[in-house]
RNA sequence: GGAGGCGUCGCCUAGUCCGGUCUAUGGCGCCCGCCUGCUAAGCGGGUUUGGGGCUACAACCCCAUCGAGGGUUCAAAUCCCUCCGCCUCCGCCA
């Protein structure tokens, strides 16, 4: 949810946003429109809650026909106050809602313009030249066998298409991954944290997944319970309703929990391997922290990112996603794409964005400082997405035989091993 | 899954049976002031959150807020219903 006031202070900074998100700026002019008839409502419904509660008070020391002519008033008064409550009621939640269906007004910064008008911000090493190497990569599909590390034929058999089996050393680097950047975070200051993927539909509306997000929702039938797709969802409605004080700012966890897309809408789309999933394991950082320190956390955020992808040796791009791509809650969103031998292109591997106080708002999260409360601010981060970081290892330091060179940093995670060897 | 108990403004707590100055009690903590070589003690005052009005987004005034949402009533912390959470016991279970 955006501020209310700057919706009622500056329309036009919001007809502004709408546009560089290619959306049109309707809803503003509904939004004001739904604000004036609350207020409205508000003073209506108060005028008559206060005539009814001064009145009130009278009746029990009022004289025996005092009080038969002041009942007969409140009677009549009390179903006004009524009518006035329900009108008040009516023009709030209808004031709510089109002020929640408003994204987060996008950064300055932000280019304009939808999913293919990011702006590349700086490329890390190098994709590496396997025609200069003499051989041609495998995909890591094809590794996967090789070192019966990826079952995706048992995994279509027992869970259906998108689902995989990780065996051996498969098994071996999910847990390696989630060490090291468990690690990595910590060494940082952040909280570790083992996260429910279940959450109740308040978690999910807060973060801003049930809008048009909803159909990507796994949802549980007859419980009211929603799979996640990220551990966003449960770590930013972690502080909810809750009023933290800024000098514990910033709060950073790190949480480490399943994740479950329906990939609704990508039929067709990576449809072999473990690129694009139904379910996959992922250490997500989450940061608590105030709005003007939220820009250079989003900063901050995007250097372990990157930290971690370099201690894995991988070539990546960065970045600046464009604002009709950003989702609802996000001002700003930086993306790391590694380079994917096997398919010549470069693919999202980790994700950060600031959201500033718009999940907080619907969550109730506020931060308390001398002049009072007002509303946090919210950022993640991928540290890891375990499948494709897998897919970048694999295919990135494979050699000519099918075995694939672990990179240093991950070996001790691994007990000591340097190269992953065909069964 | 079954049975029972509980949820009050940071923490603890009175009030709930028997609805009405509850405009929510008291203590602790915290803040301001007085007193004071310093500190402590003592004394006085303040201390939920959200919204609205008016405005300098101050002060002030008003409305809501006793886990949440409904209901009964002229009137609900108090009575009724539903939900949520916590605790105890039984059953089951990794």
């Amino acid at each position: 949810m955006i501020d209310p006031r700057i919706l009622r202070d500056e329309p036009d900074r919001v007809r502004a946003a709408q546009a560089k998100r290619g959306l049109s700026a309707d809803v503003v002019d509904r939004a004001l429109a739904a604000d004036t008839a609350r207020r409205t409502a508000i003073l209506a419904f108060e005028a008559k809650r206060g005539e009814q509660k001064s009145l009130g008070a009278l009746i029990p020391k009022a004289s025996p026909e005092e009080k038969q002519d002041l009942l007969a008033r409140t009677k009549t008064l009390a179903a006004e106050v009524k009518e006035a409550e329900a009108a008040r009621g009516a023009a709030e939640d209808e004031w709510t809602e089109i002020l929640k269906s408003i994204p987060n007004l996008a950064d300055e910064a932000t280019p304009p313009g939808g999913e293919d008008d990011f702006v590349v911000l700086e490329h890390v090493g190098t994709p590496r030249d396997f025609a200069a190497e003499g051989f041609e990569p495998r995909d890591h599909i094809e590794l996967g066998q090789i070192l019966g590390a990826i079952d995706l034929e048992r995994g279509a058999k027992v869970s259906g298409s998108r689902f995989y089996f990780l065996t051996g050393v498969g098994a071996q680097l999910e847990l390696a991954l989630v060490n090291m950047a468990m690690d990595q975070a910590r060494g940082a200051g952040f909280t570790q944290v083992i996260a429910p993927s279940l959450v109740r539909p308040r978690a999910m509306e807060g973060t801003g997944f049930l809008g048009q997000a909803a159909d990507d929702v796994y949802r549980i039938e007859g419980e009211d319970l929603y799979l996640v797709g990220t551990s966003e969802v449960p770590m930013a409605a972690y502080h909810s309703d809750e009023i933290l004080d800024e000098a514990t700012l910033p709060k950073r966890y790190a949480a480490f929990s399943p994740c479950f897309r329906k990939e609704a809408g990508s039929h067709g789309k990576d449809t072999k391997g473990i690129i694009r999933v139904h379910w996959f394991d992922k250490v997500e950082m989450f940061v608590y922290t105030t709005l003007e320190e939220s820009y250079a956390e989003h900063e901050r955020l995007l250097a372990w990112e990157k930290e971690f992808l370099d201690k894995l040796e991988l070539a990546y791009r960065v970045i600046d996603v464009a604002a009709g791509d950003l989702g609802l809650s996000a001002i700003r969103k930086f993306d790391c794409e590694a380079w994917i031998p096997t398919q010549g292109k470069y693919r999202e591997l980790t994700s950060t964005s600031n959201c500033t106080e718009f999940q907080a708002r619907r969550l109730d999260i506020r931060s308390r400082a001398e002049g009072g409360t007002r509303p946090a601010a919210t950022l993640n981060g991928t540290l890891t997405a375990i499948t494709r970081t897998i897919v970048a290892i694999l295919e990135t330091h494979q050699l000519p035989d099918g075995s694939v060179r672990v990179p240093e940093a991950l070996r001790p995670y691994l007990g000591g091993l340097d190269v992953l060897e065909p069964v």
